[in-house]
DNA sequence: CCATTATTTCGAAAAAAATCGAAATAATGG
DNA sequence: CCATTATTTCGATTTTTTTCGAAATAATGG
């Protein structure tokens, strides 16, 4: 997993209104949500709205299916646990919830 | 842990130099880096890389001490490890390193 | 105080991202 | 095929970010 994949990512869910997002996306867990619904609970316009969802998916993190008229939006979890794992593994050191290492070189 | 402080973290992140910068911290250790160091390592020129330091710094992933001439850097673990935390129990769901709730709220 | 090394601020230009209305495309039911 | 609902693409504008040279500031030793 290589900081091409991380970055954007990162850069992705690094936007108050893409992380409001994701995590409503969490929230609904493996039902997902519609674009729609999506659109309402957020309130903001279904273009930008639109632009966002393609940021997301564009990286991995969120998976879209169609469902009829509708498109499901859901978190895609491989992708998050891939990222905490790189965060984990390659960022941490000393103290808390990472790895202990002190100066893997 | 809200999303004002963990959304500007992971754009800082979000950014394939700003990310580079900040392996090369943790790699370093509790010893940190002198600016100059890592603009030698980086080799990008001294004003952009005070920009991203100062974006690093800002959001709290990054602290900076001066050694009399030189000003050193090192990551600051408490951030990443908040961070990792925030992401583990609010984005993440289902299978994998990440806990495993289903539908929370 | 001056020279030197280290780092930041300033200012300006280029690139990228965010925003959103209007028009276009998708999918369905009738 | 048409009407309807759902969603995206287009196009234009504004805002933010990235970039970097030149000048300014900081800290030290002499």
């Amino acid at each position: 997993m290589n900081t091409e994949i991380i970055a954007p990512q990162l850069e992705a869910l690094g936007n108050a209104r893409r992380l409001d997002l994701y995590r409503h996306l969490v929230r609904a867990g493996a039902a997902g949500l519609p674009v729609g619904s999506l659109q309402e609970r957020l309130n903001i316009p279904a273009s930008t709205l639109s632009h966002h969802l393609k940021r997301l998916v564009s990286t991995g993190l969120v998976t879209q299916e169609r469902q009829s008229t509708v498109l499901i939006c859901r978190a895609h979890y491989p992708a998050m646990n891939a990222l905490v794992g790189f965060l984990t593994d390659e960022c941490c050191a000393d103290e808390g919830r990472c790895d202990t290492r002190e100066s893997a070189a």
